[in-house]
DNA sequence: TCCAATTTAGTACAGTCGTGCTACTTTGGC
DNA sequence: GCCAAAGTAGCACGACTGTACTAAATTGGA
């Protein structure tokens, strides 16, 4: 055996070499040839590693989804530091903090965003990537659904809500924000989907506290 | 002068024939030959018209942006065939119904909407692009300004509703139904999205009625 | 030291791409 | 009938693509 490097190491390599291309020059410059020019490797030893651009993508896709999810439940669990449930006004505000990580806020995320855009949309006519697309949206669905239910449940939600209708419009929102914020960002001042997903969170809760 | 064929019409044709092909086989596949195949002409011929791929493409989205906006117009003037506004709860349902135009409904409005997408995601990293995919974004932001706004005058909305906030939202949320009914339709029950985005609007009349 | 497996580089092939260019066909006015 | 303008077709060019393939380089264990 003369495994020198760590295989899920470099794959993770080409991955964000991946993201580096596509947030730099679009989804149709990252070429095989591109991505192993950003990691420093040539065409033929990405192929060693990929045996195909498809195989590349997905697990590009995979990692970025890794990526997103972990930084949303980081955002999550900072705001509970102790382990106890905030409560009231403050449980609906870090449930608007915790799903405000997906919009894109500043240089960084913006990029990291754009690029999980494009291979969404990729996704509508590349059916071997549309199942990664349908999962992370699945994901992002599964996680709003759950704050909704623990703001229900802590008592800083209307008993009587629809969590499904709550959830579904609390996602659309977001993906939707997403969306306008990258294409036209100068159309929103700053914060102000921040204060507008905050706003509708709160009006989840039916009681005048 | 031997001006045999009309020339706006031939243009006309040929950004239909973008979204033929795009809607089929995706963006990339959208070359100059693949669009002067589709209506049934040859690449040079195409380029008598547009002498660039990129004009090819912007009249192709100004086309699709003024066919939104008759579809849209339509549906809201229908909803008032008398010329009078509706009141009170049909006024909201009216809302609904004509928003609810920008969604994805049938096979024909879903891959029209793929086509509009897949530009505007495509304008992320093509600078002459994204002008119009904002201007896109900012007409239908400003429809459903006026639309909130005729709510409230008519007494169908809450006369403290901060109009600009529920703008933001509504629009976020019908481009967030729009993108995730196009990327995972069996995520939605038939008829969801329509009857959440009633819900929403519903939800800002303040009063009980 | 040397072998063998792994990793890399580089080349080759068959496509497609946008676009410039030239020739051919069509057609309306005289 | 004829001419000139408009429209069309098709080729050529250079560049890029994914992928297959081969050969060189690297490196750990014996």
């Amino acid at each position: 055996m003369v495994n020198k490097i760590d295989e899920v190491q470099r794959r993770r390599v080409l991955a964000e070499a991946v993201w580096t291309v596509i947030r730099r020059d679009g989804f149709d410059a990252a070429s095989v040839r591109a991505v192993a020019a950003e990691a420093g490797l040539s065409a033929g030893s990405v192929r060693h590693f990929f045996g195909t651009q498809n195989e590349l993508y997905i697990f590009a896709m995979e990692e970025l989804s890794r990526d997103i999810g972990a930084r949303i439940r980081a955002r999550f669990e900072a705001g509970r530091p102790d382990g106890t449930p905030p409560r009231g006004s403050r449980a609906r505000e870090l449930a608007a903090e915790t799903l405000g990580v997906l919009l894109p806020h500043d240089e960084q995320t913006r990029l990291l965003y754009e690029a999980h855009m494009q291979f969404t949309i990729k996704a509508l006519v590349q059916p071997a990537l549309a199942q990664v697309a349908r999962q992370i949206l699945g994901e992002i669905r599964q996680f709003a659904g759950a704050i909704i239910s623990d703001l229900v449940e802590l008592g800083a939600a209307d008993p009587d809500l629809d969590i499904d209708t709550a959830r579904n419009q609390l996602c659309a929102m977001l993906d939707g924000y997403a969306l306008e914020m990258l294409v036209d960002p100068a159309a929103f001042e700053p914060g102000e989907p921040e204060r507008n997903l905050r706003s509708f969170i709160d009006s989840l809760d039916g009681t005048t506290s």
